[in-house]
DNA sequence: AGTGCTATGATTGTTTATGACTGAATTTTG
DNA sequence: CAAAATTCAGTCATAAACAATCATAGCACT
């Protein structure tokens, strides 16, 4: 993968960063990034004269004004390079004309922006930003399970959702995990949402679990689905090898990117 | 590998490499397609002014995909301060602690706007862009009907809509409409929304219209309901006073802004 | 073969991004 | 309040990346 950070886009993560935690010193930018102090304060400098930033002594606090960017949008620029890779592996997974559900998470958003240039597709969804991501595509049909907003995942979820979902059968579900492990299968963090996932998982002939490496082998705090439940796994390459290999023997299909 | 590449389909692939990588190095390029720096910088500058990659110093990165601008947003710019006070003064007929059904519609957007910063509000909509308004505020529960996303007005509609109708009663609810006339009630001007449209006004207590002059004695080509459905009809100063006056001995309340 | 055209690669002087250094300015500490 | 420590702005040097120019090779067309 490419190593170079070009300057814009080093400023931009800095904006990210900023974005979260309203103060920043000079000193994180250069542990941050492996930059000098000078470029560090250039790039303050910078980001200071277009307003985006404003300078204080010892580095920058964040411009007031802009809401604060919602926690799913902050996560998407974290290993945007894998996920967005793993998106596009699962997103060539879909034939045109299939109906594939799509869940939430960064990681199936990125794959949802690679759907949207195909024909003929239905897409259903109960994730705000692959609402968003495939709006206006009119080559997609795009429905959306309804339910109540959760607010840091921007998805739907509740007894609305599983009503909708009652009602829908789909090719292939796309999904990401918190926690993929050998022992027990498919965790999430959020109990509420566990169950809306379990009905997801039931109305697709085929399910694809998509997950940064950084999942593998990780047990989060909610019980979803063993593993059997899993058809392709889609992650990237720096993934436990062994951990891929048990799951080919189970009969899973494993993509690595 | 290749032998030959055709000068646009080398920078047809050096796209393609973009739309997974997002940034892309001068070597990168160079090593991949085995040519001189000098072509690579000529096939980057040349997907530069096409506005396919965005130049940086050390090679490109990928541009963002703005979603071509969706209709329902060109519009908003359209009479944008008579709908915005509309919208305002329709914001303030919803108390806190109420359940409220906001509709699609520019001028129905502007309300949720102004209901942003209410605390113990649930705002039921199966509206994209009221979604959009409204997620990530902390003290307003959000509750989508789900359905079909209709692309021109970013608006759920259907089977799904209407089933999950059925699970929801609010207190009140706050639509746009073609037209409102005296003669022929409140019309649409698409006719497979005004099933929906009608079962969203049953599930309310108390019905607020709101519609800028320019819908007012007009007639659009969707029956959707009579004017005594209405409670509440929020329209701007330019509206037909005569109508208003009307209006107002039919027993409905009629705020102009 | 001759003529123009285009894509390419090499060359060269210029620009840009960066890091090191230094003395000034600012904040913190005693 | 003064000393110490930190942060800063400015200058400089350097290596990488760059734009501009030129020459060549391949190709199309006559």
């Amino acid at each position: 993968m490419s190593e170079f950070t070009p300057t814009p886009e080093r400023q931009k993560q800095i904006l990210s960063l900023l974005s979260r935690q309203k103060r920043l010193s000079v000193a994180e930018i250069v542990e941050q990034f492996s930059i000098s102090e000078a470029t560090a304060r250039r790039d303050l400098e910078t980001l200071a004269s277009q307003g985006k930033a404003q300078r204080v002594h010892g580095g920058v606090i964040a411009v007031e004004q802009a809401p604060p960017e919602l926690p799913i949008l902050q996560r998407e620029g974290e290993q945007a390079d894998e996920k967005s890779l793993i998106g596009q592996a699962a997103a060539e997974l879909i034939k045109d004309g299939e109906t594939v559900f799509l869940g939430s998470g960064t990681t199936v958003l990125e794959a949802a922006k690679h759907l949207r240039e195909r024909k003929n597709l239905t897409v259903v969804t109960n994730s705000l930003p692959v609402l968003n991501a495939l709006a206006g595509s009119k080559s997609i049909t795009v429905v959306s399970l309804g339910g109540q907003l959760r607010e840091s995942e921007l998805s739907f979820i509740g007894h609305i959702t599983e009503q909708a979902l009652a009602e829908l059968r789909v090719d292939k579900v796309i999904m990401g995990a918190r926690g993929v492990s050998l022992e027990h299968g498919l965790t999430n963090d959020y109990l509420p949402e566990t169950q809306t996932d379990r009905a997801i998982l039931k109305i697709g002939r085929e399910v694809i679990i998509i997950a940064d490496h950084s999942k593998v082998n990780r047990v989060s705090t909610a019980l979803l689905a063993p593993l059997k439940t899993v058809h392709t796994f889609v992650t990237d390459s720096q993934a436990d090898k062994k951990f891929l290999q048990t799951l080919k023997r189970m009969g899973i299909q494993v993509v690595v990117v």
